[in-house]
DNA sequence: CCGGATCCGAAGCGATACTG
DNA sequence: CAGTATCGCTTCGGATCCGG
C-alpha cells in the first residue's frame, strides 16, 4: 500500500500545486492572512512588482476557488476589498510555515557559505 | 513597523518561492520526504509525467541549493541515488503542511459544490 | 541507467495604454 | 479606484536524439 499511498499523497500535492502556483498566490495568500481586508491597490503596492494584470487575474482565480472572497461597496468610486474566506484561512498552517522557513532560509543565505 | 514585517515577510516568501516554485520542485521534495534514498528512475516513474530532462534539471537546481544530495555509485553501469539532506528535512513542517491540506482539499473538490 | 544537447511550441508574465 | 485590452518577450517545459 506504500505505492498507493504515495500516488495520493502526490496527487494532493500536484492539485494544491495547481492551486497555488504560479509567481504571486501564495504572496498573495500570505499579504492577506497577515492583514486583511485589504483593498485593490493596497495589496499593488503591498506587494511591488506586480501589475495590475496579473493581480486582477491571480485574485479572480483565488476567488473562483474559494480561498478568496471580494467585496465591492456602491461608493463612489466603487471601492473593493479582498479577504481570506474561511476556507483560505485553512491554508494557515501551511502560510505560517513557508513564513517561518522563509526567514530562516534568508538568515541562511545572507552569510557566507563556509559558515554553514 | 507593521509595514516593515510585512516587508520581510513578503520578500522571504519570495525567495522561497524562487527555491521551491515551479511546477515540479515541491512534488520531488515531498517525494523524497516520504522515501529516501531513490534512484533517478524511480522518480520518474513515481512522478510521472515528467521527462528526464526536467527531472534532471530540477534535481541540480535542488541540490545546488543545498536541499538534495546526490550520491554516485561506479557500479556497471553507474548508478545515482537522491536523499534529502539535513537542510532539506528542514521543509518537514512545510512539506507535512502541504500535503495535509492537499488531501484535504481533494477530499474537498471531489465532493458536489451544494454539500460545502 | 542516467542523464546532456538541441530544437521548438506554449504559456506565463510584463509594459503600456485605456476605461467606467 | 479598480480594473481591461493589446502586444510582445522570456521562460518553461516537452520531444527527440545522443553519449558514457
Amino acid at each position: 500500500m506504500k505505492q498507493t499511498y504515495c500516488t495520493n499523497h502526490l496527487r494532493s500535492m500536484a492539485d494544491t500545486l495547481e492551486l497555488l502556483g504560479g509567481k504571486w498566490k501564495l504572496l498573495i495568500m500570505s499579504l492577506l492572512h497577515s492583514e486583511s481586508p485589504m483593498r485593490f491597490s493596497e495589496i499593488e503596492r503591498a506587494i511591488g512588482g506586480i501589475t495590475p494584470r496579473m493581480l486582477s487575474k491571480e485574485l479572480k482565480e483565488l476567488e473562483q476557488n474559494e480561498l478568496v472572497e471580494r467585496r465591492v461597496y456602491p461608493t463612489m468610486p466603487v471601492s473593493v476589498d479582498y479577504r481570506l474566506t474561511d476556507y483560505g484561512r485553512s491554508l494557515d498552517t501551511v502560510l505560517t510555515a513557508l513564513g517561518d522557513w522563509g526567514r530562516n532560509h534568508r538568515r541562511r543565505i545572507m552569510q557566507p557559505a563556509v559558515a554553514r
